[in-house]
Parts: structure tokens; C-alpha cells; sequence
DNA sequence: CGTCCACGTCTAC
DNA sequence: TAGACCTGGACGG
């Protein structure tokens, strides 16, 4: 589920099938090399916050008013479940038992997403396109002589200190919608030349999160019918992933989907 | 069977 | 700037 609108739909599926729950402990399935994690409390609720690609959930004490956040990543494949106990996903790899008989689990078949217990956000990424747009603008405004900005747009889009939550379905989906900016030119001139591109940042995950998410995969869905719709999808796909558009591996061997029009232009330095 | 590919970071030459 | 980290689905022989 991961980019920015997938996390955001996720802090939302915890807050509203976790909130009202009381957890009792926390197991870690051993085939996964992170940390333990250790709750404090003898019982708590959950609840969680997204920024950019992090999530925070957080554990709150049901005898006092203490809480512990723990910081999380959802890598390609993480997501969030809950099942009753006994029906956890064999790629389940942080599980939460509640009373009732029920389970939050951690799901991640690459096993990527990562945590971090004690930590809320961290300090190398950027403000949340999304609702922290202000921040996110003047990050920007008063970064763009540094170096970051002589890349491509088509690449400084996936700096998460400038970027935070746009991934590559998005990258390729911002950029397909200013149709006179050229994907290869610095990101420096790109975003003088069309200062557009940073509100794109933040209209293009809110429509993703509007129609449920981009997601790509269904098993990746703890969010049923609200997930968007063959229809509603290619709202959002314009580009990602569509038959007649171009491709080419960036720098980071990631592959970028742009418009065909550009294709004499996509000499990368 | 095998090879390629996937919504993302990380760290090590 | 390669690779490493992972599983599994799609597709080819």
C-alpha cells in the first residue's frame, strides 16, 4: 500500500479498527530481522498518524495517559489486517492482540516495511505534500540552489526530503498532467518554469486517496469495497503502467513512465 | 522449469 | 551507482 495516499489510508484503517480496541500484547514473527517490539502497558488502544511514506502508530496506555509511538515504513508490500486470531497472514511480521479475539496485524510479503519503536517522524524527510503543504512549499523555495534540484524533475520527485510520499506511480502521474513541462529538464527549472508541479504534489495523492488508493495489487487491500474501482482507477493511471505511454530506467533502476512525446528529449545528463 | 518484474529504501565499494 | 534486501505473480520455453 505505499505511497503517500496508501499510508494515509492506512493510518485511517487503524484509527478506525483499532481506536476503540484494548490490545494485551504484541508478537513479532522471528523469520523478520527487526526489532522486537515491546509494549509498555499492560493494555492499550491503537491509533496512527501518516507523513509522507511514514507512519507513526501510537500505543496508548489504558491506566494512565502515557503513549509510545513507534515509527514505521511500509516498504513495497506492507499493509495493515485485522483477522481473528488464529487466521493471521503467514507474512503477518508484527501482530497486535486485542481481548475481543482479534488481531492488528503487519503484513509485508518483501518484507521491507521496517519500525522503530520510541520514534515519531524522522528528520530527513520532508513536510507531507498533503497537510503540511505550507511547509512542504517552503522547503522547497528555500532549498532549490542546492544540488538536489539539478536532477531531472523526473528524479528530485523521489527526494523524500523534498518529496515525502511521492513514489513512482506518482511521480510519473504529476508530471503527465503538465503536459508542456518536459520530464528531463532540471528540477530547478522545472518547478520555476511551472510552479504548478507543487500543487500537483498535493491534488494528484488526494485524488488517489479519494478513490482508495492506487493500489496496484489486490491482496494489498485491508480496505474491501472502498478500494477505487477498475473505472475510478483510471482516473488516477493516466500514465503508470498504461499501454502506448514510454518507459526508461532512472538512476535508481526504477522505471519511469512518462508521455512518448518526450522520448527525444530523455537524455539523462 | 527459468527469467523478469513490482507502490522503497539502505550501505558498501 | 551498483547491489542488497525479499516473496511471488506473470509469462516464456
Amino acid at each position: 500500500m505505499p505511497e503517500l495516499a496508501e499510508l494515509k489510508l492506512t493510518a485511517q484503517f487503524i484509527n478506525e479498527n483499532a481506536g476503540n480496541l484494548k490490545f494485551t500484547n504484541i508478537e513479532k514473527n522471528p523469520v523478520h530481522k527487526g526489532a522486537e517490539v515491546i509494549s509498555p502497558f499492560k493494555k492499550f488502544k491503537i491509533t496512527s498518524k501518516s507523513r509522507g511514506k511514514e507512519l507513526v502508530l501510537y500505543l496508548h496506555d489504558a491506566e494512565s495517559s502515557d503513549v509510545l509511538p513507534i515509527r514505521m515504513t511500509m516498504g513495497m508490500s506492507g499493509h495493515f489486517r485485522m483477522t481473528n486470531t488464529g487466521g493471521e497472514d503467514k507474512h503477518a511480521h508484527l501482530k497486535f492482540y486485542n481481548t475481543d479475539g482479534t488481531v492488528l496485524s503487519f503484513v509485508d510479503v518483501r518484507r521491507f516495511g521496517k519500525w522503530k519503536q520510541g520514534f515519531e517522524w524522522s528528520d530527513n524527510r520532508g513536510p507531507d505534500p498533503t497537510v503540511e503543504y505550507d511547509e512542504f512549499v517552503e522547503n522547497i523555495k528555500s532549498n532549490l540552489h542546492k544540488i538536489a534540484f539539478d536532477k531531472p524533475i523526473m528524479e528530485a520527485l523521489m527526494n523524500q526530503q523534498y518529496f515525502n510520499g511521492i513514489g513512482n506511480y506518482l511521480r510519473a502521474e504529476i508530471l503527465y498532467r503538465l503536459p508542456h513541462v518536459n520530464p528531463f529538464i532540471s528540477a530547478r527549472d522545472a518547478i520555476q518554469q511551472e510552479p504548478k508541479i507543487l500543487e500537483l504534489c498535493k491534488a494528484i495523492p488526494d485524488l488517489a486517496f479519494m478513490l482508495g488508493g492506487g493500489r496496484i495489487k489486490s491482496w494489498e487491500n485491508p480496505l474491501g469495497e472502498m478500494a477505487a474501482t477498475p473505472e475510478t482507477r483510471r482516473d488516477l493511471f493516466q500514465c503508470y503502467n498504461r499501454k502506448g505511454m514510454s518507459t526508461i530506467k532512472d538512476r535508481n533502476g526504477r522505471r519511469f513512465w512518462f508521455d512518448p512525446k518526450w522520448n527525444s528529449e530523455r537524455i539523462l545528463n
